[in-house]
RNA sequence: GGUGAGGUUCCCGAGUGGCCAAAGGGAUCAGACUGUAAAUCUGACGCGCAAGCUUCGGUGGUUCGAAUCCACCCCUCACCA
């Protein structure tokens, strides 16, 4: 059973895009005519109460198309590119056992990757060492943190900027929890590669500019829709807050501050619309260097049809 | 009409005679990315490959040298009428 579920010929497609390309909606579409299931790749999808800002697919959509890995998380909780491709993997079995062929979409490139190339086997994140390490970087500075991290793993301090705390603290972690380095753990194991052949589809909306004004028009329809009613909910719960990955999402970190009453509605507004053009942006950037994914035209009018051409060349 | 404050590179905003193509921030563009990734970080950012060239509301002046000083003009804001 289990050796013909990891057969090389079963059939796995990835679609991946920016935000505000249509990703979903191709899906869906897509799922209508093909014996598709849906699984979301996305790291803010996965958190419940979380649906206006995060543009999650509405009910009347999931109904249409169900996707899977979306609402699995308390906001309060952190998820993983790791935990991720577990889940991912499990889906992805449970459909083809189905006899269906998943459908994954989204646009958090990291899980795609950690899903198609493998991540190594390193210890998750310490919730104690990074308070300590946090401590220690606040009384001593970054900078003394990177250069421990110099005498201890060079190789990862060459590639760790001493600006980016946010690799450093991992970099130290998996140290301080292992007693090994990365560059060690990284040698010693092999990444484990999908076990399918994917077929990769990239959607992508050639105009910047209209792109831009995309993303300019769904964050006002976002505030239309009562998206600063879902954050309040959120912000009332009080067992939140902007250090945690939920709170931190494109939108509601700028919500939140707006509630605090750290900023201006109209500044929260803009705040937001830029950080989306931003998030948009580094998912392009990954798409760019992203090798063997079918390009597919956001505007082209026969969208539908010609994806599905690709789909029919690869499930032959 | 009068008085005061001000007009700086896409925006905000420093700069008050040379060390200024002009601090800093934002935007934008490009890039990185192995358990936080809608995160975190890096670079570029007047034009030019370069020598160099063109900028600090406008015009003229002072000076070896002006974004910085002077004169006039245009515009903005505040207050008084």
């Amino acid at each position: 059973m289990s050796q013909s579920l990891s057969d090389q010929s079963l059939p796995v497609i990835c679609l991946m895009g920016a935000t505000a390309t249509g990703k979903t909606d191709l899906a869906v579409r897509l799922a209508e005519r093909l014996p598709c299931d849906l699984i979301s790749v996305d790291s803010a999808l996965i958190y419940r109460g979380m649906d206006i800002g995060t543009a999650k697919p509405d009910v009347e959509l999931l109904t249409r198309a169900p996707h899977r890995l979306i609402d699995i998380c308390d906001p309060i909780e952190s998820y993983s590119a790791a935990e991720f491709r577990r889940d991912a993997l499990n889906e992805i079995e449970t459909t083809h056992r189905n006899g269906r062929i998943p459908l994954l979409v989204g646009g958090t490139m990291l899980y795609f990757k950690a899903l198609l190339e493998g991540l190594a086997s390193l210890p998750k994140a310490d919730p104690v060492i990074r308070q300590q390490l946090l401590e220690q970087a606040e009384t001593e500075g970054w900078a003394v943190l990177h250069r421990r991290l110099q005498q201890l793993d060079p190789v990862s301090a060459q590639r760790i900027h001493p600006n980016d705390p946010q690799r450093l603290q991992r970099a130290l972690e998996v140290y301080e929890l292992t007693g090994k380095t990365l560059t060690q753990l990284w040698q010693e194991q092999q990444a484990a590669v999908l076990p399918f052949t994917p077929l990769q589809l990239s959607i992508e909306v050639a105009d910047r500019a209209l792109l831009h004004r995309r993303i300019e028009q769904r964050f006002h329809a976002m505030i239309e829709s009562g998206f600063e009613q879902e954050v309040r909910a959120l912000y009332q719960r009080g067992d939140l807050d902007p250090s945690m990955p939920s709170i931190r999402c494109v939108g509601y970190r700028q919500m939140w501050a707006y509630l605090e009453g750290e900023t201006s509605s109209d500044t929260m507004i803009e705040r937001g619309i830029i950080a989306t053009r931003q998030l948009a942006k580094r998912q392009m950037t990954w798409l760019r260097s992203w090798s063997g994914a079918q390009r597919i035209d956001a505007c082209d009018p026969n969208i539908v049809s010609n994806t599905l051409k690709f789909v029919d060349d690869y499930l032959i």
